[in-house]
RNA sequence: GGGCUACUAGCUCAGUAGGUAGAGCAGCAGACUCUUAAUCUGCGGGUCAAAGGUUCGAAUCCUUUGUAGCUCACCA
């Protein structure tokens, strides 16, 4: 047992590599008002807003900000604190809370305060369910009542089941501009750091229980202790509590062979408090300002409601919070939640949104409302929205004042770093996607053909290619995807008329280059009156000859965009 | 039983320091010999769920009601 903690990160050097990750946000407000501002030539408003010294906000990221500033005073520096229990694949339903903590923390340095934003693993709860969707079960099964850092990753990949979901997550967030400082709490509890707080429990225990009892239904038993414990035979926490003899010592029943044993709270690594002292002790311990929950805990009578009373008897107070709603996934099988099976994580949605626009979809939603997170052809609407709010802060489209000031606060905190200093290469999704398409899903012939691209703006046009493609392939509709036919495939059997309409666009389409979209449109609609072919059906018989359907992009700017090396031999087969 | 949230144009929704109601799509009209959930221009459209209250003034604040959804009272 005692390898796992030695082993699992290097002791705990959670501390000081958290707080050295974080102070390259420190300097990002700074950064981008220092950096020489080269921005497209007419964004003068753009250059204007961001000189002005911090507009008054109304993005809730700010004003939740501003309210935790009211609330708790003013402060050296402020803790937000987010958490989990790892208790199965982490989900992009859990993200939600940690991208709302993280963009209140951002607002908060903004304003110039020093945070420090703290993510609990809340890994020494008992593992009570095994979820669906993860390998050996029946091995798992076994590990049921031990805490979840004793559980085996039966992936074989990790040192423990709890680390494995860990790690997922912390690889990540840095790609989306998250990082916290990790707490480990099994770490913790084992090492016994929380004997005294567990001390003043036991100390407090007849104000706790009354406190948890005004709102359960059936109340606690009147021997009820505040702390639970881990059997040292077993690691089950199938234990009673006998005996607390006033200050260290605590003795338990294993319930399962009845073996009884006397433990200190000071060198014990088997007692823990439960979930609803140990989420207010925390508070205290470290000191929280701010810190959200889903709606499941902010009920009356839930587990942030009871912590709310819990916290006062242990001497501290409740940190500022809200509340979060659920997400929803649209447009690809699975539920988000992670005891039913297929599980939406942040991997997956990272597939299909750039880091900036998934940080898009989170700063631009209010959090407390619940919304869908889109695989289907939402998606390009998703892009659309987050280049128009790119446009705005740049200047490169105007909008009112309002809807100014809120799009670039929006586009601010989207970003996974610092500001960038012009805009990216605007191209619509839908646009790329058939660029993409047109080279087999090649980003680097897509980008070759794109001349006026700025050096500065490839990076993030690249990872753009990499989700489009990603998307084409696997969640966009049919209709949607084509492939240019080769030279192998049969030939489409058509009639003479098309036959000769097809004949007739390639000798066209051999002065591409004479030809602008509207042009090429007009003569492609004159080469079906000449040869008496409704247009319709001349549309049909090339789409048919070039992707093998009867419906694809525009023609005439799909032709164009092709470009004449491609068109020409599929259509010459026909000549 | 308690709590939370939502109710704004036909649809999807913006609208946080209370000051004459917004967008997109759909619709209508016109243009385009034009296929795609993206062609352009113009237009119409709302007792902001209902009632009451505070206010010079309410979609916005308060109270009550209705409808819908979620959630808690087991565990974490």
């Amino acid at each position: 047992m005692r390898q796992y903690l030695s082993q699992q990160r290097g002791g705990r050097g959670g501390g000081g590599e958290g707080s050295q990750s974080c102070s390259s946000y420190g300097d990002y407000k700074e950064s981008y008002l220092k950096t020489p501002l080269l921005l497209p030539k007419n964004c003068l408003l753009g250059i204007i807003a961001t000189m002005s010294t911090q507009p008054k906000s109304f993005h809730w990221a700010d004003i939740y900000a501003d309210k935790i500033v009211r609330e708790k005073g003013p402060k050296e520096q402020y803790t937000c604190a987010s958490g989990i229990t790892p208790s199965g694949t982490v989900h992009i339903g859990n993200f939600r809370e940690i991208i709302s903590v993280e963009l209140i923390v951002r607002a908060l340095r903004d304003k110039g305060h020093k945070v420090r934003f703290i993510y609990s693993w809340d890994d020494y709860d008992v593992f009570r369910k095994v979820p669906k969707n993860m390998p050996k079960p029946e091995v798992l099964e076994t590990y049921l009542r031990k805490p979840i850092t004793l559980v085996p990753d039966t992936n074989g990949e990790y040192s423990s089941y709890a680390e494995s979901h860990e790690q997922a997550v912390e690889t990540l967030l840095p790609v989306v501009g998250i990082e916290p400082e990790y707490l480990y709490q099994a770490q913790k509890y084992r090492a016994s750091e929380y004997a005294k707080e567990m001390r003043l429990a036991l100390e407090k225990r007849d104000e706790i229980k009354a406190a948890l009892d005004e709102y359960r239904t059936t109340p606690l038993e009147d021997d009820w202790f505040p702390i639970s414990v881990f059997s040292n035979f077993t690691d089950k926490d199938t234990t009673t509590i006998l005996e607390w003899d006033g200050e260290w010592q605590v003795t338990y029943r294993d319930d399962e062979n009845g073996k009884v044993e006397t433990i200190d709270l000071r060198n014990t690594s088997a007692a823990k408090l439960p979930w609803r002292i140990d989420w207010p002790m925390r508070w205290v311990y470290e000191g929280v300002d701010f810190e959200p929950a889903g709606k499941d805990h902010h009920s009356e009578g839930g587990s942030f409601d009871t912590s709310k009373h819990i916290v006062k008897i242990l001497g501290g107070e409740a940190p500022v919070s809200f509340q979060y709603d659920f997400l929803s996934i649209k447009g690809r099988g699975g539920k988000i939640s992670s005891s039913t099976g297929e599980v939406i994580s942040l991997a997956d949605v990272l597939e299909v949104y750039t880091p900036e626009v998934t940080r898009y979809l989170f700063a631009s939603t209010r959090p407390n409302t619940e919304f869908a997170i889109s695989f289907d052809l939402d998606v390009l609407k998703i892009y659309e929205d987050y280049d128009t709010c790119e446009r705005i802060y740049f200047g490169l489209q105007q909008a009112n004042e309002k809807r100014t000031d809120k799009e670039r606060r929006i586009f601010e905190l989207s970003q996974v770093r610092e500001v960038p200093t012009e805009a990216s290469y605007q191209i619509p999704f839908r646009h790329l996607c058939n660029l993409l398409q047109i080279n087999s899903g090649d980003s680097d012939a897509v980008i070759a053909g794109l001349t006026d691209l700025l050096p500065s703006q490839e990076k993030r046009l690249r990872e753009r290619c990499v989700c489009a493609w990603n998307w084409i392939t696997n969640y966009s509709p049919e209709d949607f995807r084509w492939v240019l036919r080769g030279s192998e495939e049969p030939l489409i059997e058509l009639s003479q008329e098309a036959i000769k309409g097809i004949k007739e666009l390639h000798a066209v389409v051999e002065h591409l280059e004479e030809y602008d979209e509207k042009q090429l449109s007009e003569e492609i609609y004159a080469v079906a009156h000449r040869n008496e072919i409704d247009p319709p059906e001349l549309f049909k018989a090339v789409y048919l000859v070039l992707i093998g359907k009867e419906r694809g992009p525009k023609l005439a700017g799909f032709v164009i965009t092709c470009g004449k090396e491609k068109i020409l031999p599929i259509l010459g087969r026909y000549l």
